[in-house]
DNA sequence: ACATGTGAACTAATTCACAGCC
DNA sequence: GGCTGTGAATTAGTTCACATGT
């Protein structure tokens, strides 16, 4: 799928990889803070250090956007936020809403990051008829029967859930159909969308729980040798267990986050 | 650099891939849900399903813990739950301190997946004296002042760092020294640590960034020649601009997030 | 019959290392 | 001399397809 598309003009090639689309907001951030003290230019290096990667990746990431640095010199600073800000697209508006004002949804809307860059809160809906005009972060707060029509009055192309778990599908649902073609989700929840709609996702519980296993990882190279043997004892036990069906009161009731 | 480890046991081999033990929780979730409905065997298909993944995937995701499964049948939903909890470290507390109780902070504190699944609000920490005291989610705010101490009094491990960007990376400073070993970033800032401390990073600015790049692909789509035209026409006023560092009116005064 | 577990094939991403240009 | 830009080499991750075991 998706391949034809016979590259028309030179202009750049097809394919930015995904990979390297997702570093560029990282690369931005660091080029604003040089633009800001008057950095006139930088070197992969320098800005490789100060996005938090090897030189090397970034200078290869570049290289798909085109060849915006100067051999012998480095990379002008001004030029290259407005090229990678072209690129991602924050040359133009981007209007979005927030589904689900409770406690995260209106942190977000609080939150600075939001409004520049070219985001803009475009609205704030919650389905609790009581938040309904009561004003977060300066914005009145809909209700969700205005869904619709708040997507369609505003041109809205993006859209943050910050609704519970259960009511994010059908959300999703209900923007996807008024137009919504990006999806933020910070419902920890898999939202199921059709062909051609975007969602990344947001998930505390799943970030610590992966900081858990490495830090877990940690703990037992210390203990290594002991630990090992204890383990393995445990694999055994359990393995005999699983294969008998054994109690539950040894299985920990591990609660849905 | 982390070589050696001639592997002491076969209790299970080095290196599960990051990307399989980012999908564990992901699995973990779906399989505590059916859990909950008592379901009591699932396949490889449907465990994909509902996990957003594909069933291949999924599979050579789970050889890498074990054969926990059984041909022709499926695996065992509580079995699997166990295993895959003890295998990301879930079977274990893990205190958990908050930094920077904002309006995200606060959220963060309040979120209820946090307190699940072995994760406890060990404390709440803020620099304002004005919060010291204050109840947030039922936990009293302590002063920065004390972050060391209540670390070591708490065995923390994982800290989570929720100040504007601006403080972050020296309260992860005095975190890695306190004794954290990782860290679950919300400041929009590259914190750099010592070699054994993990980040990960959440980063609400980046996602939307990512999204609009891919959703000005999809404009694109539609437009397609006579904005590459105008893109390529573009391009190269910029390219004539960059060159001669051109007024800056021209170019968006993209503010760091 | 059926669904797992896994080598093999493939695709994506990273890193190396150096030619090319300022 | 120094730093970019990029082919080539390497490593990681995904998908295929089928042998294997129940």
């Amino acid at each position: 799928m998706a391949t034809g598309r016979t590259h028309r003009t030179a202009t750049r090639s097809r394919g930015i990889p995904e990979a390297t689309v997702a570093r560029l907001p990282l690369y931005l951030r660091a080029l604003t803070a040089l633009s800001e003290r008057s950095v006139p230019t930088v070197s992969s290096e320098e800005l490789a250090a100060a996005a938090g990667v090897n030189s090397a990746k970034l200078r290869k990431d570049f290289s798909y956007l085109g060849s915006y640095g100067t051999r012998g010199v480095g990379y002008d600073v001004e030029y290259l936020v407005y090229q990678i800000s072209r690129e991602l697209g924050l040359t133009q508006d981007w209007p979005v809403v927030i589904v689900g004002i409770g406690n995260l949804g209106a942190a977000l809307a609080n939150y600075g990051g939001f409004a520049s860059r070219g985001f803009r809160v475009a609205a704030l809906i919650d389905a609790d008829p009581a938040m309904a005009g009561k004003p977060v972060a300066g914005i009145p707060v809909q209700h969700t029967d205005e869904l619709e029509k708040i997507i369609d009055d505003n041109g809205v192309s993006i859209g943050v859930i910050a609704t519970p778990a259960g009511a994010a599908q059908q959300v999703c649902e209900r923007l996807v159909a008024a137009g919504v073609t990006s999806i933020l989700n910070f419902a920890p929840t898999v939202l199921s969308v059709p062909d051609g709609v975007d969602v990344r996702k947001v998930d505390l519980s799943i970030e610590l729980q992966i900081l858990a296993f490495h830090e877990q990882r940690k703990a037992g190279e210390e203990a290594e040798a002991q630990a090992d043997a204890v383990l393995a004892a445990e694999a055994e036990a359990a393995a005999a267990k699983g294969a008998g069906k054994g109690p539950d009161g040894d299985v920990p009731a591990v609660m849905p986050a």
